[in-house]
DNA sequence: CCTCGTAAGCGTGCGTCGTACGCTTACGAC
DNA sequence: GTCGTAAGCGTACGACGCACGCTTACGAGG
């Protein structure tokens, strides 16, 4: 009966994050989201109480891309790999959205379900009770580490650099280590990084 | 022969870190600390050129109390947990300056201490080159990740008690870890899962 | 075809923020 | 006692999130 609605969760969401991609998180503001849907900015709020709830929406967007599909019967480390890879691939296509996503993720629902999927391999191979809320977190926290670390200050960005010019008298280790992490990529630092910590773990 | 200056950096960055204490994040602002410091908001300006580098003076005095001592023939596991754990601990009394750690983290002569010497450790027992780089990065990610997991959604709070609630159907797994997860304290999460990390470095 | 209830859309305005600008004022060397 | 210097701060501007209430488009019932 009354007027239909013009927006939808996913269209707002991709409005967000084109211009969180676009300006970053600074230029994310209710009033550039509503301009780049070509509506007036309180018309947000028909769809979205507030806010945070716009942030959610976005990273509901970005992780509801992550195929949460494993293959059966690879080694768990294979497994786990493959499932951080991909969590990392989605979030790095939209680095900007990190800092929300630190804030937003535990009441997303596609984060959720690639928990479900983590600890599904976790029990899948003994990990149980305490052992295996341990386990959990420390991937999780690993991960979450990785990502923030490339966002707020990569091994190839400026903080990196000004390290290898600090005076050797000073920070020795620390100007040699970040002369080699130059030659160091994203990619080589996350897999290596996890490996380690699935060596912990027993697996692998 | 000027007017004397009437404020620190040490006492700025005191007064902020009191706000922060006192009303969390979204209660800094430059006038809240001006107030505290019982001056006009833009006295501030004298000594600060703007928000962020308060913020960076902030993170600056929790990190500076951290003891970077280690002693000399404890395996180098037992130092790099020491090294950790005060870091932590010194982070963990003032859990509200963790969103600003992780984005000044870069820029902090206090922080640059503590990589130097948790690299001096890891250059003790053979890590050199890319391994090292690898090593230290994997060790600050789980760190970082685990300050950020505890601020934002810690095992004890309400995200990990609303997952013990979910659908047994939907989220088995999840659910019954969160039920564990209630009875694991922060510092048993923090320190199995930096042994998880240690082990794979092939420490311990 | 017209009416009218409903909810979409949005204009205005408030209180907050960071901070640019320039005035006033306290200090201490001469 | 004078005066140069820098400390201290009052005012103001343009952002922000969002409360409030008006206007307007829709489409089902008569």
């Amino acid at each position: 009966m009354p007027r239909p609605r013009s927006l939808t969760d996913t269209g707002i969401a991709a409005a967000a994050l084109a211009v969180l991609d676009r300006e970053g998180l600074d230029g994310l503001s209710m009033r550039t989201v509503a301009a780049e849907l070509g509506v007036g900015t309180m018309s947000l709020y028909r769809y979205v109480t507030d806010r945070g709830q716009l942030e959610g929406l976005v990273i509901e967007l970005v992780l509801d891309k992550v195929d949460l599909t494993v293959p059966a019967r690879a080694p768990a480390a294979k497994r786990l790999t493959v499932l951080a890879e991909r969590a990392r691939q989605a979030v790095g296509e939209h680095l900007a959205v990190v800092p929300l996503l630190l804030t937003h993720r535990h009441l997303s629902v596609a984060s959720r379900r690639w928990g479900e999927a983590v600890l599904g391999v976790l029990t899948d191979v003994g990990f149980t009770g305490k052992r295996r809320v341990i386990a959990f977190r420390a991937l999780l926290s690993y991960l979450l580490g990785t990502l923030q670390t490339t966002y707020f200050g990569p091994l190839s960005g400026g903080g990196t650099a000004a390290m290898a010019e600090l005076p050797v008298e000073d920070y020795p280790f620390l100007r040699d280590t970040a002369r080699h992490a130059q030659r160091v990529t994203p990619d080589e630092e996350f897999h290596r990084g996890l490996e380690i910590v699935l060596r912990g773990l027993g697996l692998s």
